[in-house]
DNA sequence: TCCTTAATGATATAATATACCATTAACAGC
DNA sequence: GCTGTTAATGGTATATTATATCATTAAGGA
């Protein structure tokens, strides 16, 4: 016996669908809490991490503030409003060569590359 | 009178030197307070804040861990360790123009970027 | 030397996330 | 359907990183 389904396991996952832009741990916490109230934080955050460790979901590392989780599961890019903090997704190409330029330059592994950008976003342009 | 030279700043500066190899905050403090124990750990923190508002280090934020301070100034990658989290930098060619190609693909204003790869590092390998 | 105020140091607090552990419940086997 | 194993839960405690607050100290211009 591996792995069980509990609904608040279901819960959480459905959450990252509906809210869809990137929620944060807490974010996905207070939307499911509002459902189903005797929910634990802890629950959260560790059914989070399960659903990462089965590729259900992406875990988006923002510099400096919480993680992001991603339901779009191809690699792709991402941009943080400087002002608002809300995360975007990017239409860019994926740079797949650029691990092996980063290992051919000293002996490492290379097993993944993340790029942040970071500015101003089109809402808060507005304002 | 803007700024004045406190030997507590000038300690945080030099720590940075020394230590070379991008110093998390804590590390700083511990360096320093080697030296001058009374030192209080936020003076630290508000140094090295105070050091990269001014340009006379770089802090290089990492994806779900302390942030690094780096005295080499110029824009470059970084690489860190998946086992010993150590972080190094990157001798590849700075990719000039995927700030504009960003902005290109939304009406963003975009400042920065940064690019930060993982793996295993060669000391990691060894072993 | 004096005065203004930037900077310090100590403590409190915020934010994010995991550790621990007694209790609950999922589900495989009968 | 019942039972037993153990994965998962929920609550609390704790770790880590970093900033806020504020009374006190001291840098450096006048």
């Amino acid at each position: 016996m591996n792995q069980r389904n509990t609904f608040q396991r279901t819960l959480t996952l459905d959450a990252v669908h509906a809210l869809a832009n990137h929620p944060t741990a807490d974010d996905v916490y207070n939307f499911v809490h509002t459902k189903y109230p005797q929910i634990s934080r802890t629950t959260v955050y560790r059914n989070l991490n399960k659903l990462c460790d089965s590729g259900d979901l992406l875990r988006v590392k923002i510099f400096g503030a919480a993680d992001r989780f991603d339901h779009n599961l191809q690699s792709h890019y991402h941009f943080r409003c400087d002002e608002c903090g809300s995360v975007s997704d990017l239409d860019l190409p994926y740079i797949e060569n650029i691990n092996q330029m980063c290992a051919g330059i000293g002996g490492r592994i290379v097993n993944a590359h993340q790029i942040l950008f970071d500015g101003i976003c089109t809402e808060c342009q507005k304002k």
